[in-house]
DNA sequence: GTGGTCTAGACCACA
DNA sequence: GTGGTCTAGACCACG
């Protein structure tokens, strides 16, 4: 059943950012209708109101949309999902660059770390 | 007390991994003397046998040489931390490339994106 | 309770020689299932810890293999296996040769007492 | 002080046994004067009762003589000395084939391995 | 059930 | 004082 849970963060939290890279991947598109409250519990093992939590959360972030009765749904408006993409784009580079500075490394070791690590790996590209 | 521990990677391996950076950080250098296990474990708020096991795995990495009855002390086989340097780098930009992937992201967006963070952050320098 | 243990070295590392030996003997072989860290515990009368210890030895050094929920397994890689063995025969040879001259017996003595104490033997094997 | 003692063998027995291989090594001479008890007990490290007790193993054993009002002497006798060496001797290789044959070597991989290693060994001598 | 981690508190050898 | 080992007993994640 997927990944288990993190304690170091909030397990409503967890579950969004999952949801999130469902959407970036396109596993989950525009429009595409969320597993119901209940079921998500069930499927992820955590309480109905932590997925209420995480669901209302994406709703506020406008990523997804209640639907009265229907359900709650990815937004089709595209332009969010493209600063979605944008701005867990921008987290997860600016945690990196935090954390190589931190470990003492310049701007310019990243870069060319980085560059020999893509071009190492290009070969083989699963 | 300094950070606090993470729930989701065992403590005495974060503590070797705090270490380990704040060698990388020449906040710790060759030669340097560590705190005693028994300080530590103060400093650190876990038991004596937690940083015992945490000092271990660093002379079983090299990184660490303990004399009886003298302390724990920073190898002075400076390739060795140059090694490990280098392992860690690697290790982060594996990481990074991979939750990147993870999330959908080309290799052309990463760098992009990577050199653009840069550049913006090069004006206000922290 | 089988043997007990010596003062000299640590229990733990007895034990792992214990093991090794069993291996070597082949009375434990590839793929074998140890005994559960509780249950090895309860047989050798030391404390799970202990055992615990043990067994991440001897999986650092690539004898064991545990699979999480099922157990501690001698490694099917049999190469590891002939290196111990290697390894092991060394280790005796040299201690022996090492005992004998500080003893003050040269490497002919040792040679032929050896030839003679087994041509002894020989006739009533045990 | 030289080495200390362990734990799995009684201190009087480790003691002669030490100073079994001193006069082995020609340290000690046929008929050089031993340590007083109240010396060597000092230099040891251990009570004065238990040298007393390793001198009158060694005097059983034929190997000191000990002079009323002066002191404890190596025996004049060789012909003892002799016995000795050829004892410890056979000592040694007999746990060493012991130990082998336990960890299921034939005596045909202990002689090769034993001949390979002084062979190995040859060009450094110590 | 399995192995893995952590704490508390003890004892040891070494210097 | 230092690091190293051991025990007792607890809790956890995984399957």
């Amino acid at each position: 059943m997927g990944e288990e849970f993190n304690a170091s963060k909030p397990i409503y939290f967890q579950l969004a950012e999952r949801i999130n890279r469902q959407i970036l991947r396109k596993e989950l598109q525009a429009g595409d209708k969320l597993p119901s409250v209940r079921e998500m519990a069930i499927q992820s093992g955590v309480n109905p109101n932590t997925v209420q939590r995480t669901y209302s959360e994406l709703e506020r972030m406008g990523i997804v949309e209640t639907k009265r009765g229907q359900g709650t749904f990815v937004t089709e408006n595209e332009s969010i999902l493209v600063e979605l993409r944008e701005r867990l784009k921008e987290e997860q580079i600016s945690s990196f660059v935090d954390d190589m500075k931190e470990m003492g490394f310049t701007v310019e070791e990243m870069m060319k770390g980085l560059e020999e690590h893509i071009r190492a790996r290009e070969g083989n590209k699963a």
